[in-house]
DNA sequence: ATGAAAGCGCTAACAA
DNA sequence: TTGTTAGCGCTTTCAT
């Protein structure tokens, strides 16, 4: 068994009120030599202080818990990994810790398969993180928890995070434009729609980010008196089609001197037509793409547009506090900006 | 505030322990009407039991932690994402929740950054699993946590789940001698050695996986009187110098006609290298990988030879749970078996 | 400065 | 079949 105050108390002489205050956070109110006497007994016994009694007498759980998206289909499986970073940190400054629990989309008529942290009181809040639109299935569960529900990297009109996306392909547009660029195409080989295609790809196609990013850009060449240029143009590319498809929007005369990728898994292919056409990056070719991190593909450096991730789960964490603090209200969502990278790796300034 | 059991019990007129036991586990012991009266006003009010109230009365938290590095140069930023779905199914079966908790190597002195998870109790268990070595301050840490921790994907004597990759690697290249294959490369892009290398590479360079899947290759390779070929011979590779590894390891006279990757990262290299030489796949080379799962890469689909994260998660659950029954005691490791894929893509048979 | 009492929500044991 | 009592570990009064 665990060891707890009961013990240390017998073990010093001491109340179990007198122990729990020293340990607790009401040590102020004991002499020095208590302290000592208690903190060493502590130590010397290995106490932990039992999180779910300090739950049941404080009335909060010290816990909030991310909802993952969990699909059979995982086109590519999006764990944050830097959203964790940015939640657990905001979550160590209040003493809280984090629970996760993944979602299926399937079988959520099926009682069984709803996870504990939702058909039971286990956390203050959840943050709930989707790839994909949320099955309204999903929804009801989640707004029938009467836990605060902050939503991240999803466009909702109040208790959501997500990055600017819109706003950082303007900017980097804009960028690129200012370093001469004249022929700058927006890159995106995931499919955008298809009629027998899998549900998850249509979700994906429909995600915001695509369509923010898009934007952007299409702003910037626009206002800049340039032509957006898409590609691929088809609705639907096979993968069987992505070194093809690349290396025909790189080909010709008026190829792009630039390229601005929706995602990391955009560059290979790019990287790989450039070096079948004999182009270099970024002497011949400019490439910039969002993306966690920076990225070596095929021998070539390149600076992501950083997406906002640890910012974002520490704003969602946030964002739950506060809304523990005054029930029932709403907040109004964010959008949190990029930061740009100042010298930018795979992009070039013509002259 | 949420509802309680006293609060059912004063909308329907029982008792606290009658609604409780409807509600828990001891609904036998009542009446259908009474069953179905307190079945009612819970739904109707919202009822969701307290996870911590239960978690004291039983003595146990009804949670597991997992336990994942964070380092700051995180290279490739290892979450098994499959590994969190085995986890999460096998504690479904328990009616258990999972938390999480990445510990930094560096701020470990600093007791502000260790987590909740692990100055207070709060889990039933611990599943550590660390991509490299483990710090001593976070295995002393760990250790003195009384909860029981079970390691996964490292080779340790006891309480460890890791991937059978000698086996894997043995039966994967007895495969490919078998299809008729002679020339077979093993092909590992990430560093090895290093003098003033991270620590972080060394680390990954010693990692048991590579260990074992060189040597699981080289026993196959030599008991069949092959002649085992390591690439990049030299034990740093500069990401630069990626696709001329690459490309050299392909060409010439006798190239391989089989490479078997360390992992998916030398897969991009390996496909571009095989498209800039003209050679096809599978055609003219066949391309296999240890890696979460089937990719396509520049067109190309292949087969992974798939890590069982998932079993990991479950088996680590598994362990966890009986060491709980038995504390104290400690179990000897287990090495997973790779499921094979029975028709592989990217492999080729020759005649 | 210290201890006694009470109670958070739930459930096991027992009494009615 | 139902209710009463008690206690898990901790912390907040309040009395000493």
């Amino acid at each position: 068994m665990a060891v707890t105050l009961r013990e240390i108390a017998l073990a010093t002489g001491l109340s179990v009120p007198t122990v729990g205050n020293v340990l607790g956070t009401a040590g102020h109110r004991h002499s020095k030599v208590t302290r000592e006497r208690v903190l060493q007994a502590a130590k010397r016994l290995g106490y932990t202080p039992n999180a779910s009694a300090r739950a049941m007498r404080s009335g909060r759980f010290g816990c909030i818990a991310l909802i993952l998206s969990r699909s059979k289909t995982r086109t590519h499986s999006f764990l944050p990994i830097g959203m964790l970073d940015g939640i657990e940190d905001e979550l160590g400054l209040h003493d809280m810790h984090l629970s996760v629990a993944r979602l299926a989309d399937r079988e959520l008529n099926d009682v069984n398969f709803v996870p504990k942290v939702l058909r039971q009181s286990t956390a203050d809040g959840l943050i709930v993180h989707y790839t994909h639109d949320l099955p309204d299935t999903i929804d009801e569960l989640i707004r029938k928890h009467h836990a605060p529900v902050v939503t991240t990297n999803t466009k909702l009109d109040a208790n959501a995070v997500y990055p600017d996306d819109y706003g950082a392909s303007l900017s980097t547009t804009r960028e690129l434009i200012k370093r001469g660029h004249r022929r700058i195409t927006f890159f995106n080989l995931m499919p955008r729609v298809s009629d027998d295609d899998t549900r998850e790809r249509r979700l994906v196609s429909e995600h915001y980010s695509l369509v923010d990013r898009r934007a952007g850009y299409e702003k910037a060449m626009l206002e800049a008196g340039l032509k957006p240029k898409l590609e691929p143009e088809s609705v639907v590319t096979p993968y069987t089609d992505f070194p093809i498809v690349a290396r025909a929007a790189l080909a010709g005369e008026d190829r792009p001197t630039a390229v601005l990728c929706y995602s990391e898994r955009d560059l290979a292919p790019i990287i790989h037509a450039a070096a079948m056409i004999g182009l270099k990056i970024p002497k011949d070719l400019s490439v910039t793409f969002f993306g966690p991190d920076d990225q070596w593909v095929l021998g070539v450096e390149l600076s992501a547009i950083p997406l906002p991730v640890a910012e974002m789960g520490r704003e969602a964490v946030r964002m739950v506090l506060a809304l523990l603090e005054s029930p029932g209200d709403s907040l109004p969502s964010r959008a949190l900006a990029y930061r740009m990278p100042a010298k930018p790796l795979g992009v070039r300034t013509i002259r």
